[in-house]
This record gives C-alpha cells, sequence and structure tokens, in this order.
DNA sequence: AGCGTTGTTGTCCAGTTGGACAATTTTGGA
DNA sequence: TCCAAAATTGTCCAACTGGACAACAACGCT
C-alpha cells in the first residue's frame, strides 16, 4: 500500500512541505506533525531522515536559500550590470521575506539554523558585491569601498523588506523607490536609472 | 500567606517578567507557566490580568516600547542635534533588538502584536524626523526630504541591528560606523562628526 | 462587625508536542 | 530466489500547553 520513495525523493519532500508550512506559520509552531500530514505520511518517519525538528527546520531553510541564490546569481549574470543592481533590489515575493525574518528571530535559539543564516547573508554581501564591481568596471557606477557599499545596501534592503512585509507600511513600489534612491545616490548612478531598468524576470518562487 | 498585590503592581510586575522571558526565549515559546513561575504566582491568575496570551505578549511588547521611546525621546530632547542623531543611531542594547525582531515575525500572526509594532515603528521615525528637523533648523544638516531621509535611516538601522544582534556578523563598533557614515552622507554632514558627538548616555534598559 | 469586591490559589481538562521503538513492508543486490 | 538493508507504519509515552473554574483569603466600604 505504501508509495515508496527513493531516499533523495522523500528527503526533498520533507523539506519542501516544511518550507511551505514555514512560510505560513513560521518556524516556531510548525510541528512534525503538520509536516507529516502535508507529504501524507506519518510523523515517526520524519525522524528517519532528520534527527531532530530544529535539524530539520535548519535543513529546509538552507536547502531552498541555496537554491534561490544559486538561480539568482545565474540570472543576475545573464543582465548587464545596471539592470541586474534593479533586479537585485527589487521587492521579491512575500515569503521569501517572512522566512528570512522568521529566521532571524529564531537563529539565536537554534545554532543550526543561525550558521546557514549567517552563511547566506554572506553570499547575499558577496553576490551584491559582485554586481557592483562589474557596474564600476563598465564605468556605469563608482565605489570607493565595494564590500562596505555591499553590506550597507543589504542592511537597507532587509530594513525596508521588514517595512514592507512584516509590517505594511510601505508598499512594493514606494519601498522600491526608497531603495532604488539609496543605491543611486551610494554609487554615483544617476537618478531614476534604476527604475527605468527594472524589467527583469520576477525572482525564483519557492513554494512551486 | 499572600502577599497580595494592588492590580496595577501585580499587572506590570507580569508585563515585566513577560518582557524579560521574551528576550531571553522568543515570543512563541513563552508560556504562561514560564512567566508564572518568573513572578512566583500561579499560571491562573495571569488569566485574571490578560484575556490570552495573545494579549499578554502584545501588551508587554506595547508597556515597554512606549516607556522606552518616551524616555529616549526625552533624552534625545536635551542633546544638540548632532549629539542626538549619534545618540539615537548609537547600538542599542543587545535585548531590546532581540524582542524587536522576535516582534516583526510574530506581528503577522498576532494582530494585537503587529497593531503595536506598527505603531511604534511610525513613532521611531517620527523622532527621528524630529531630530533631523532640529539638524536642519541648526544649519547643522541638510534634507530635501525629512520624512523620506527619516524613513530610510531607520530601515538601514534595523537591518544593521539585525546583521549585529541576530546574526553576528558586525561588531557594535562597526554597524555604528557604517551607520554614522551613511547617515553623514545623506543629511551633507561632514564625515567622522557623528563618531565624535557619541557620548551620549546608554539607551534605557528593559530589564531591571 | 458585616459584606461585597477582587486578588489569588489549586486543580482539572482535553489537546498537542517531540521523541522512541518494535513490527511490517518494500527494495535492491547477491 | 533469498536475504540483508532500508523505508514505512502504528503506537506508545512523558511532558507540556492554554484555558476553565470553584474555592479561598485579603481588602475596602459602610
Amino acid at each position: 500500500m505504501a508509495e515508496r520513495k527513493s531516499s533523495e525523493e522523500r528527503r526533498e519532500q520533507i523539506i519542501g512541505a516544511t518550507l511551505r508550512l514555514v512560510a505560513r506559520k513560521g518556524f516556531a509552531s510548525v510541528t512534525l506533525r503538520d509536516v507529516a500530514a502535508e507529504v501524507g505520511i506519518v510523523h515517526g518517519l520524519i525522524r528517519h531522515y532528520f534527527a531532530s525538528r530544529d535539524e530539520l527546520v535548519a535543513a529546509a531553510f538552507d536547502h531552498a536559500v541555496t537554491a534561490e541564490l544559486a538561480s539568482d546569481e545565474a540570472m543576475l549574470a545573464g543582465l548587464d550590470p545596471i539592470a541586474a543592481l534593479a533586479a537585485w533590489f527589487s521587492t521579491t515575493p512575500e515569503d521569501h521575506y517572512l522566512v528570512w525574518i522568521d529566521a532571524w528571530s529564531e537563529a539565536p535559539r537554534n545554532p543550526a539554523l543561525a550558521a546557514a543564516v549567517l552563511r547566506h547573508h554572506s553570499d547575499c554581501e558577496r553576490i551584491l558585491a559582485d554586481v557592483i564591481r562589474r557596474a564600476v568596471a563598465a564605468g556605469a557606477a563608482s565605489s570607493l569601498d565595494v564590500d562596505a557599499d555591499s553590506r550597507m545596501l543589504t542592511a537597507l534592503a532587509d530594513g525596508m523588506a521588514v517595512q514592507h512585509h512584516a509590517m505594511g507600511m510601505v508598499d512594493a513600489a514606494a519601498a522600491d523607490e526608497i531603495v532604488f534612491a539609496a543605491v543611486e545616490a551610494r554609487l554615483a548612478i544617476a537618478p531614476g536609472t534604476l527604475a527605468a531598468a527594472d524589467r527583469a524576470p520576477a525572482r525564483g518562487q519557492w513554494l512551486g
């Protein structure tokens, strides 16, 4: 009666279900039984793949962000630097950032998750720094300290994402406008350039 | 045998204990029994003061932030505008921001908390906007759109706080340096001015 | 002193949780 | 074909959860 799946397939199925639930209900309130029901298995089976609940949610976060950043990076590589900046700072899908915010708040109490958050945040700063370097090399921007600029602009984007996604203080258009203006000022790009270049395909979704 | 307290006194005692536990363990994992044990009462008594757990944590957040912002605002009023900017953007106590980050992630699932977060975030932007206006009036800074600058700089401070407090990516000194530089650039203040002015008394603690 | 209000207690409940584990079924290779 | 390994099930458990509630004790008022 059991539709038996290969180990890897089942593992990814569980991770996918976990992510979907985390996006909907937050890390703290996702239970093993929730995940099992979403997949259609018994909750005991999850223990066969993940040693603990903490390990499961950390693995889910890590898996999703790894895949998404790789896809984003590939997409950015195909754009000219200005279009890449516009795409990178455009408002991301709702579920994406709510999971990040949740991860920030959960990290102090879940070491495995904290490590993943730290690593992927560094990835984000590195990806942005690479784009800035390309823009500078192309003469489209200027930067005295690329890493510092990347760190500052990443922090700004995170803060605006909180205002938009978690608090609903600003809509997507207003958030983009504020971030674009700050990026342009910081990198000596003519005002309005990024908004005009913002024709990139939407960033990847997690929960297909 | 019962040390009977006045209604208001007991209420604040419960709120204080709740905040202390939220800072330590996060909103989601604070239970009524935890709070009761911290205060030294029976968990049933909490129901006498707060209709539900959600209402308790929202009230605790609201109460603490209200008090702290009032105290901060009074302190800022006693400083010249540049010193006030430096004080406002100096790294805040650890427990303070961890609670904010936790509130962001909990807000989508706790309407009362969401309302408090939204209201107090607006307070923060307003307080900063007032300081910027004083700085502009004093000829110490310039701003084309005070509200936009306040919103952008608040988002930046939040994002840096995440990097510092939740991820440990940067230490307090580096975070201050990045934020100070961005504030100076945005408001046309000479570089280094804020670091030199950063002699303000530490912002208030919650968990006395 | 008597009395109503209210702070306070202890106990109960039905439900949920993460984890453990033996039993069963399926798979894949010898 | 047979068997060891791996996937999967069902069930158990001890602990904990928020909430309900009746009983008790201290208080303010008259």
